[in-house]
RNA sequence: AGGCGAGUAGCUCAGUGGUAGAGCAGGCGCCUUACACGCGCCGGGUCGCAGGUUCAAUCCCUGUCUCGCCUACCA
């Protein structure tokens, strides 16, 4: 007894495969069996590969010409191959009584033909595993035919070694391992395709003889007999069949063009994962077999585009997105930058999820820089860009530029830096986010914002050029370094922007910047961060207690150290401006201001907001509360530590210094807010 | 079944042996003369689980669970 998903192929049996192993079916190997429905007499053979004993009843029919393994079992066993279909589906003369019937229909009655004759045990459901077509969903139907492959095992061999001997690498470099396992066992590739267009292949059948002739062009007679009746082969190549010669083939070979010389090998083949035998792997082996040398030193692969479910795009499923539509709703430079924000290298298994708020989101970037650079622009009317060519943080005096100019200088190196490192590690997404990271919060909300009031105050029209000119270049900085993620707005506004003499015609022509350690300045970033600090600490303040932007109160800076209290003292007009402040003191101690005080901490300095008439004091001790409890968590955490003799004997000097003062730090912090507290 | 990965804030994802970050989403307040495609502020995470190594683990090791991808197979 035999169980089948598709009783139709029986018409093709030539074998019945059992067990060796198998008690129940010890005596029925080499034993003879007669097909019910055509008469053929075939064996009952032992199969180990073909048959799991704890499956069905443990013999299994063999189809040798309509299931693969039943073909490679055929081979094995010198079974015949009995083709019971034609290219139609319909069954040939060897399916004896079904003959003509269409496939589906000589399933039928197969099914009851076996019942008739009382050979049915029963049925039960079973999900199979029957290829479908992707598109119709038609059952496709394995058959036998001659076919053209491709021996890969010698081509294969020159790849592997290349990438041993790393003269291609991959980014991320897992995938190396990915690749070897695949073209360590690796397949012939079959590259007949039966499609009704694409390259004929180059064969040719003689009609007197039947033995193929194959050429470049077409033969006046059969290689074989002479004979002038040929017909070339119905089938087309495989498309990978052209396309792996594309590294070379687009550049004109097989003739040695210049462009071929120049070009060949290319250094970066980008692409995602999922091509990586498709294409990149056969590329490497047609280049080396072909130019006898690699055709790209990098594989960079990403990973796949899907939509914003982790679908694979597929024009079947209808999930693509049209990448002009969208360019042309949002902008090329939203798309690509979307793009590029996602793209870190390919992890397996994981994909990026492209959805239309990504671009969205970029689009407000595009806007945002846009808005920026029209801001400078607005400012400009007195500005000489050849006067400001080769300052950049000093006057003519040799005297300094005030501290937000220092700060944006220093940044945009540190900028440059990290966006040029990530870009040579390949990671895309960490270079886009560092760009817009610059731009936005660092440009945008800070320096833009402290030129505003310097540019308008009479008082510091001496100033005036400095900032003009600082303005200027940092969004020269900026667009060099966005450009390849926006082209289009970068070179737009680059335009725009004034330059002098001599400057580049085009942005694409400017070199990309590069960090010039000239302009990094420690002591520059340390200042502007307490003053960042005790901004945004001013601001939650007020936010909390609803103080309106209308009302500038007086402030008290009650500081630890002179350092803190030399900087704050000499910024006040900055912090002033940022916070919407009146009076600054700074102090290094005092008594407490009495009245309607509200008290917050920036670290360890105390800020004390002074105003007319205090209402609730809850959201003021709910913050202090808060802190209270973060910092005795802190004080708690470091102190146990601290107290812990392993770890002062075997931590480093480093991390030792610096968990001593910040537990000192803390234990200073965590003392002004129990003081606040009591004093409400 | 074998191979390869991933599990971190509501979502999408960075990240480091020294007490966790971004974008978006959410809440509150603002038309503060570049931008409401905006500005300011706030909340939110025992970094899958269990062991181990270490002075110290989200990060290293072992096991485990879950999810995904690739390859093979499913009469």
């Amino acid at each position: 007894m035999v169980a089948t998903t598709r009783p139709e192929t029986m018409l093709g049996d030539t074998a019945v495969a059992v067990h060796p192993d198998d008690p129940r079916h010890q005596g029925k190997i080499g034993k003879v069996i007669k097909h019910p429905f055509t008469g053929r007499e075939f064996p009952v053979i032992a199969g180990s590969v073909l048959v799991d004993p704890k499956f069905g009843t443990g013999a299994v029919k063999v189809t040798p010409a309509h299931d693969p393994n039943d073909f490679e079992c055929g081979k094995r066993h010198n079974l015949p191959f009995v083709s019971i279909f034609d290219e139609k589906g319909l069954v040939t003369a060897e399916g004896g009584p079904f003959v003509g019937l269409d496939r589906v229909e000589a399933r039928k009655q197969v099914k009851a033909k076996i019942a008739e004759l009382g050979l049915e045990r029963g049925g039960k459901p079973h999900a199979h595993a029957v290829g479908h077509c992707q598109r119709c969903n038609t059952i496709v139907e394995p058959m036998i035919s001659t076919q053209w492959f491709v021996k890969m095992e010698p081509l294969a061999k020159p790849a592997i070694e290349a990438v041993e001997q790393g003269k291609t690498r991959f980014v991320p470099e897992t995938w190396s391992k990915t690749f070897f396992h695949w073209m360590n066992n690796i397949r012939d590739w079959c590259i007949s395709r039966q499609l009704w267009w694409g390259h004929r292949i180059p064969a040719w059948y003689c009609a007197a003889c039947q033995q193929p002739t194959v050429a470049r062009t077409t033969p006046e007679k059969c290689a074989h007999c002479g004979g002038k009746d040929l017909t070339q082969d119905e089938d087309v190549l495989d498309t990978w069949f052209s396309s792996w010669l594309w590294p070379f083939a687009t550049l004109g070979w097989p003739d040695q063009t210049r462009e071929l010389r120049t070009f060949y090998p290319t250094t970066v083949m980008e692409t995602g994962y999922d091509i990586l035998f498709f294409w990149v792997a056969r590329m490497l082996m047609a280049g080396l077999h072909f130019m006898k040398k690699v055709p790209f030193r990098t594989v960079y692969l990403h990973t796949m585009v899907t939509d914003e479910h982790g679908d694979k795009m597929s024009k079947v499923k209808g999930n693509t997105i049209d990448p002009l539509e969208v360019a042309q709703k949002h902008g090329a430079d939203a798309l690509r930058f979307a793009l590029a924000w996602l793209t870190n290298p390919a992890a397996q298994g994981k994909n990026i999820k492209f959805s239309m708020s990504n671009v969205e989101d970029a689009r407000r970037f595009a806007n945002k820089i846009w808005n920026a650079t029209r801001f400078v622009l607005m400012n400009l009317d007195d500005y000489n860009a050849d006067q400001f060519a080769d300052r950049t943080t000093e006057g003519p005096d040799g005297a300094e530029f005030d501290l937000p100019e220092r700060w944006i200088m220093s940044r945009i190196q540190r900028a440059t830096e990290e966006i040029n490192t990530a870009l040579e590690d390949y990671r895309f997404a960490e270079a886009a986010q560092a760009v817009y990271h610059f731009i936005w919060n660092e440009i945008c909300d800070w320096y833009i914002e402290l030129a505003k009031a310097r540019l308008q105050d009479p008082a510091q029209a001496g100033e005036r050029w400095k900032i003009q000119g600082t303005l200027v270049t940092a969004l020269d900085a900026a667009m060099r370094l966005l450009h390849p993620f926006m082209p289009f707005i970068t070179e737009e506004l680059w335009q725009k922007l004034p330059k002098p003499q001599g400057a580049p015609q085009s942005i694409m022509i400017t070199l990309y910047p590069i960090a010039d350690p000239r302009y990094v300045d420690d002591a520059t970033e340390s200042a502007m961060a307490l003053v960042q600090r005790v901004v945004a600490t001013v601001r939650s303040l007020r936010t909390e207690n609803n103080v309106p932007s209308s009302v500038r109160p007086k402030v008290v800076l009650n500081v630890i150290d002179d350092y803190k209290k030399t900087i704050l003292d000499g910024y006040r007009g900055l912090v002033s401006e940022q916070a919407r402040l009146g009076e600054i003191v700074v102090r290094r101690a005092g008594e407490p201001p009495t009245g309607a005080v509200l008290t917050a901490m920036a670290g360890d300095i105390e800020i004390l907001l002074i105003l007319e008439a205090k209402a609730d004091s809850g959201p003021e001790r709910a913050k202090l509360e808060r802190d209270r409890a973060t910092l005795t968590k802190d004080r708690d955490h470091l102190a146990k530590k601290l107290a812990n003799p392993q770890f002062n004997e075997k931590a480093p000097r480093a991390v030792l210094d610096k968990d001593r003062a910040r537990l000192a730090e803390t234990e200073a912090a965590l003392a002004k807010v129990e003081a606040a507290l009591a004093r409400l």
